[in-house]
DNA sequence: ACATAATAGCTGCCTAGGCAGATATTGTTT
DNA sequence: AAACAATATCTGCCTAGGCAGCTATTATGT
């Protein structure tokens, strides 16, 4: 148990999670939006397509989650994708409120055809780690991403994304 | 060395480095804004003013680096600072371009007086890490951080931020 | 010296996405 | 069953930050 890792005298930016996390994020997302610049979806909407194809998510809801925005941005990134024919709507029957999303079969392909592109990029950046690097790092950061979703969850000082 | 860590076919989202990173960074950065709604800087604010005060930065290039924005954006954002009066701009003498910035008096308290708000936020998510776990964390995000910026300068496709 | 390129900073313009409010539907209390 | 709360989606509005273009200054090549 690390009662207290950060202390405010011996606390340095380059060491906090918290700035390699989000310097990190802002160098991968703008270079990934790049490698789709030529295509004809951006990628988060990849990323939602990606998601829907498995099973991940089958609403608008669950994207949003998904892709930690807000229902509005998400609305507006299925309506896109609709609009670009790679995805259907249909209004759920067990519960009318929700709209049921499903990859039509060119959905399905451009899923497909743009994968190789993302993992070619991270296949190249992490050519200098071992395997069992990239699995400690996996483990984690997906104990880290659960570690902060209950630390928000219990402290509700405001409500949080995905209203 | 890792040639192939990920594969088209075995390659899973929620397994995805991409994915865990963009969205620890998307739960992060507004909850860390959150902190500071009542405060007169935003959370980006204190960043730049932190990295001002530990020498990390002393341009607004700098920080446009250090944060991953572009310049106009630093720009706007030393502005309040500077409106503030948390920060002073002096045209540099020996590189007539450069704008030094430097904190004021008031701009060193600021800063910290809003440290603890983060620490105390991170000390509590990272209460179920040990230690180690914590530090072989954060070296494995220093290492991919440098890796990412490596991979993206020898792929220069694309101008890159901090233009 | 002169042309060219590179760098720092600034400004206008535009878009992605956050926020709040509205509707429709379902669930829960009393 | 009436009231209230919660959830899914959608819409208008607004801001932070990306992009491109501009000037001033310095560096580099010929």
């Amino acid at each position: 148990m690390t009662k207290n890792y950060y202390k405010v005298d011996t606390f340095q930016s380059r060491k906090a999670l918290g700035y390699l996390i989000r310097r990190t994020a802002n160098l991968i997302v703008p270079h990934a939006e790049a490698l789709f610049a030529d295509q004809e979806i951006t990628f988060s909407q990849w990323v939602a397509l990606v998601s829907l194809r498995d099973g991940l998510t089958n609403t608008c809801a669950d994207i949003a989650r998904h892709l930690g925005h807000d229902s509005g941005a998400t609305t507006r990134l299925i309506d896109q994708l609709e609009a670009r024919g790679l995805v259907v709507r249909t209004r759920s029957q067990e519960d009318r409120r929700v709209v049921k999303l499903s990859l039509t079969s060119e959905g399905r392909a451009v899923a497909k055809s743009l994968t190789p592109r993302i993992l070619e990029f991270w296949n190249d950046v992490l050519n200098d780690f071992s395997s069992s690097e990239v699995t400690t790092l996996i483990e984690l950061l997906t104990r880290l991403l659960g570690a902060i979703e209950t630390e928000l969850a219990n402290e509700p000082q405001k409500a949080r994304s995905a209203r």
